[in-house]
DNA sequence: TTAACTAGTGAGTGAGCAATCACACATTTT
DNA sequence: AAAATGTGTGATTGCTCACTCACTAGTTAA
């Protein structure tokens, strides 16, 4: 009773629930908290990967113990499927929005879409990285083949239908995509040797120069 | 010294060492050994990945003790290597005879690569598995990374040389084998979705029908 | 007030795993 | 024959990790 005491909140007790400005508050706390959970798991299964993220790590980047972690979320496997969820979404979205805010300028949604992508992986690294794995254990998780899967349908509608791109355009913007992830991953960038420069070429495809 | 006795081999002693037709045998028996734990990991690494695939099954596969793998290969990580130079070797040599028989009949060698490819992924889904979990492991492990550079590297001078490819032609050519890799990891072939059909239509590419 | 519920935790538990050690058997060398 | 070297193993060890349990405290409802 006397010495864990005062520590929480700075005074004023917390009782903020519903304090959000507009009122409108779909979310209870527990979501939130899953939420936040999610958002600390994405860099920890981004950098090691499925099996090599230690649960006690995520939980103590989102300042939750262990044990309420797997309240949240019953096994491992789990989160990560949401994390991959909430990343491959993250996805969609941003290269949705690209698309959309090209196509209000009038430029082709389709060079848009490639310049957004490239974009997302040079500055979101965790988000290509989360890819990959959840890639590497698709063969071994069906939800995360599933989540992919998606990923892939969304994507994949959002081209044909922005762009009115042939099956074979498709098919070609996808692969260099994943031409993308794979020299991201293994640093290409940094290597000063004919085939690193040529395959780490990501603007020749889609845009002249600098806007 | 009484229980642990007539257990070994079948009567008549093993002493073949060098019983081989030629007679001509480089190889030490140690040597023997590690290709062979070589072997039995590629398919274990290959089915779970670095990190889930334990050594003690990879040492019964082999035939061995686990002991003894860790005298062959002094951690787990330098195995993983070893397969993982096997398997990109193994198919940079294949693509490589691929072109050669093709360039004695006349063929196209990038089609002809490009089919082989084809082949090799339809036939040795092993590779094309130990090649994912190794690009997935490759920004942890620098020797994996290493080892995935030099067979881009590889690759690349293979196919500039035997085809005359443009620097933007190679790199389409890799970026739709990546783009089958991932297709396979997601096993996208037995979805009936538009997505899944164009992109898992991989003969398309660079050559007419059979043959 | 009290009963029911939800958020949250400290302290385990049991299993699995990479790596080690002490030892045995075989082959080669001297 | 004896020493040295190389091939091979069973039994552990020390540790990490996913997951559980028993329990506390705050919040809501009756």
């Amino acid at each position: 009773m006397a010495t864990t005491s005062a520590k929480k909140g700075t005074a004023a007790g917390d009782r903020v629930r519903n304090a959000s400005p507009a009122g409108s508050r779909s979310l209870s706390t527990a979501e939130e908290r899953r939420e936040e959970l999610i958002s600390a798991a994405i860099p920890v299964f981004a950098e090691k990967g499925y099996h090599a993220a230690p649960t006690t790590e995520i939980a103590r980047k989102a300042g939750i113990s262990q044990a309420y972690l797997f309240r949240l979320f019953p096994t491992k496997e789990e989160l990560f499927v949401a994390a991959a969820e909430r990343s491959t979404n993250r996805m969609v979205e941003t290269l949705a929005a690209a698309a959309a805010r090209a196509e209000e300028q009038g430029m082709e949604p389709g060079d848009a879409m490639g310049l957004a992508y490239g974009d997302l992986v040079g500055s979101d690294r965790e988000l290509l990285l989360m890819q990959l794995h959840a890639q590497a254990v698709s063969p071994a998780i069906p939800a995360v083949r599933e989540a992919m899967r998606k990923c892939f349908a969304n994507l994949y509608a959002l081209g044909s239908e922005r762009t009115g791109g042939s099956a074979e355009e498709m098919k070609s913007w996808f692969a260099h995509g994943m031409l993308i992830n794979v020299m991201t991953a293994i640093n290409a960038e940094e290597v000063n040797e004919p085939w690193a420069v040529a395959l780490t070429d990501f603007e020749g495809d889609c845009f002249p120069r600098e806007s």
